[in-house]
DNA sequence: ATCGAAGTTCGACAAACGTCGTACTATGGA
DNA sequence: TCCATAGTACGACGTTTGTCGAACTTCGAT
């Protein structure tokens, strides 16, 4: 197998406070923004932020987990993604409504 | 004078991560939706929460001070009122998306 | 088979946070 | 004027959180 899913909640199980939480720390909505960006996924690696690799490692196992981002692997990397339609789906215009912050 | 304005951010000093981190506490989301159904505004006495009045202020004030709410003197009353126009017009769709989660 | 690179997990630590009780201010009514 | 009510401010306390380094796992390449 060259893909593989880890753990997540399903759409149903994703609670609003935890998505909430999840996107009002500072490095975390700076990942978000990537991740809007970037379709495609981005790796663990690949976040140019100002925090060490496990540091990185646990912002998006609280993304993960919150239901935020989807995250496969590929070889040794783990690619994540944003949940945009299953948030989209729960609360219609959230995520839009962050990513238009001017920032 | 009957009517008097507590101190709030402009709406161009309102920080995205600090509506984030306002509402991704659960007693103040329960606040913000309490607010969301009393278009005329609650004062902090007529909150309904398992918390004493101490910690109900202090919630208003995080939800005031990250731009959420505006709250203006009634007497001896401090009458709070959800930010929608500032909130819609700086994060489009946001507000209504947190409110449309099923809770 | 061994090595290196990519991530995760764990424990530790300091800072931030939610909560409470008490003291205080201010307003309106008796 | 005095008192009760509404709300805020402050200090304290325990919990949670963000951060790091080190150890560990897994995968791919040499």
């Amino acid at each position: 197998m060259t893909s593989k899913q880890v753990p997540q909640p399903e759409r149903d199980e994703i609670r609003v406070e935890a998505v909430l939480q999840a996107l009002g720390e500072p490095v975390r909505l700076t990942i978000v923004r990537a991740l809007a960006d970037a379709p495609a996924g981005i790796s663990c690696g690949e976040l140019e932020l100002p925090v060490t690799a496990s540091t990185r490692a646990h912002h998006l196992k609280i993304l993960r987990e919150a239901g935020v981002v989807s995250t496969h692997v590929e070889g040794t990397r783990r690619i994540s993604t944003l949940r945009r339609d299953d948030l989209e789906a729960l609360y219609p215009g959230l995520l839009t409504g962050v990513l238009s912050a001017k920032q």
